[in-house]
Order: structure tokens, then sequence, then C-alpha cells
DNA sequence: GTCAGTGCAAAGCTTTTGCAGCGCG
DNA sequence: CGCGCTGCAAAAGCTTTGCACTGAC
């Protein structure tokens, strides 16, 4: 399984860096491993903490911002000023719709979509190599109530 | 001049809500007035204070969080941690290009895209009302460097 | 044994909030 | 002439940095 995959992949691309795999490393590697969607911070060390791991929050965000440097996590921003990141799993690229009533995060694919940004660079001339899609709206749940 | 006519309509916007227009709120309006690109909240406050305004910072927080709020700005995240705004004027949606090695921001206008953006909001059956698209890469001047 | 990696605590930034005084309407 | 708006300063996040210690290699 994809999931499975990408962790063994960060630490063994970390290795083959040079770098070491200490115990605050291999932890969010790890957890990070189980996660589909796009985490802060934050949310991050809570939930490695409520797990009983005692990693210091700068640990944290050392790690995460040395992996999204080594473009093994996609740093994702949905506005509301907090950094946040998620397995870079090149077979899943997508962009993410956020409810502007309840915050709700969903995640989308279109290759149509991603075909055009292409286009839109090459019109441009511009050499993109990232790009970020967020859409704003109401979720089903909030639309309905 | 579209230029102009932003601020007016922004002034009497609020006038019409009930808003005064004291002089913090007047002065920053007509101080983004003159900018077509965005700006963060500590360069406006920057500026106004190089300009000879004494405007609190607070101040500029307020009114561009009140302008925002009323659809009269409209906020940019360029994924920098920073909150950045610009005149919402219809007649020029736009989206913007980040040099990710010297930071320049440039902004671009594709009707295709907007297209795009609204099928895909349609077929995800998403009750779309803003979205934001960012495009990194490098621009000619540091491509060429 | 060495030096990268780590945790803690303090500092840095942007942004928000409390509060007393000013001034618009 | 009352209440909203403003400025100042303090507080509240998120994130980064300094430093001594731990542990990977």
């Amino acid at each position: 399984m994809a999931a499975t995959h990408w962790g063994e992949h960060a630490l063994e691309c970390l290795r083959e860096l040079g770098y070491r795999s200490g115990g605050a490393r291999r932890t969010v590697v790890e957890y990070l491993d189980g996660q589909d969607c796009c985490l802060s911070a934050q949310e991050t060390h809570e939930r490695l903490a409520a797990a009983g791991a005692r990693v210091g929050i700068a640990s944290v965000y050392r790690v995460l911002d040395l992996l999204a440097a080594e473009g093994l996590l996609t740093r994702v921003d949905l506005g509301d000023g907090l950094a946040r990141y998620e397995p870079a799993r090149p077979e899943s690229h997508h962009h993410h719709l956020v409810c502007g009533d309840c915050g709700k995060v969903e995640a989308f694919e279109d290759d149509a979509l991603e075909r055009e940004l292409t286009r839109v660079a090459r019109r441009l001339g511009y050499a993109m190599d990232a790009h970020d899609v967020v859409l704003r709206g109401a979720c089903d749940d909030c639309r309905a109530a």
C-alpha cells in the first residue's frame, strides 16, 4: 500500500542524504506515514504527545522543515496562517476544498485542471515548479444545514 | 479610472453599512486605493508611517479585517505566513506567480483557468464562492541569472 | 569518541485584545 | 454628547533559535 511505502522511502532518502535517524525524526515520519490529509505542526505534536511519544515541538518543526526542503513533504497553505504538511505521494497529486463555515478540508483531484495550470504557466513563460489551488465555499454538511 | 473608483466605493459602502469614517479608516482606504498588488498589514503600516500618517498598527489590522469581511478587500495568502490584502476589483480578477528565489510576486489573468475552476467545483458539487491559485517557480530575472 | 540530533526554554514575529481618551455624526 | 473609532501597550499564538546534553554511527 502506498501509505506504508512513503515512510520507508522517506527514511531511506534521509539516510542516503547523510542524515541520522534519531528518535524524533523516526517518530514523526512514522506518524505522518499513516496520514493522508494535511496536518499542522501543532496537530502533529499534539497527536504524538497523546500517543505517548515524548517529542519536543521544536523537533517537530525541524523535521517538517527538513522533509519539506527535501521534497518528501508538500507544504499546504489553507489561508489561515498555519503551515500544514502532507506526505508527497506523486501518484496522488491533489488540491483542497475548504469550507468557510466549519473549516472542514476535503481533497480532490482533477487532471483537466492540472493540464490547464501547466498551459497557463507555459503561456506566461513562467518556469513553474509547484502550484497551490484552494477552493473555498460551503461543504455538503453546512449547505444542508 | 478604476483605481480611483474603488476607494470611493469602499468608503461609501462602509458608510451605508453604518460605519463611521474616522481618521485611520479613511487613511488606510485611501492608501490602498492607489495599490494594485497585494500588501501585508506591516507593509501598509510602514508605508503610511513613512508618508507621515500617524496610524496605529492595530487600526491597520482592524481596517483590513473589516474591509475583507465586507468583501471590499481580497485576502491573498502567498504561503509565507503573512496575510496580504488587495482591493477587490471585480473587473480585474487575477492570481499570482511567486518566485521561489527572490520572492517577487507577479499577477496574471486567465479566463480559461477561471472556467476550469468553475467546472471543477460544479463537477464536485461544491458551492464555491472563492478560490486561490498560486503558481510557484522562477521569475524571468532569476532564471536568467 | 565525535558530532548530529534532540528537548527545553527563551526569543521573534505577526496578529489580537483591553482600555482609556478622542471625535464623528 | 454618546458611542464608535483609535492608539498604545500588553497579550496571545505560531515558529525559530540558543544551548547543553544525549545518543547514533
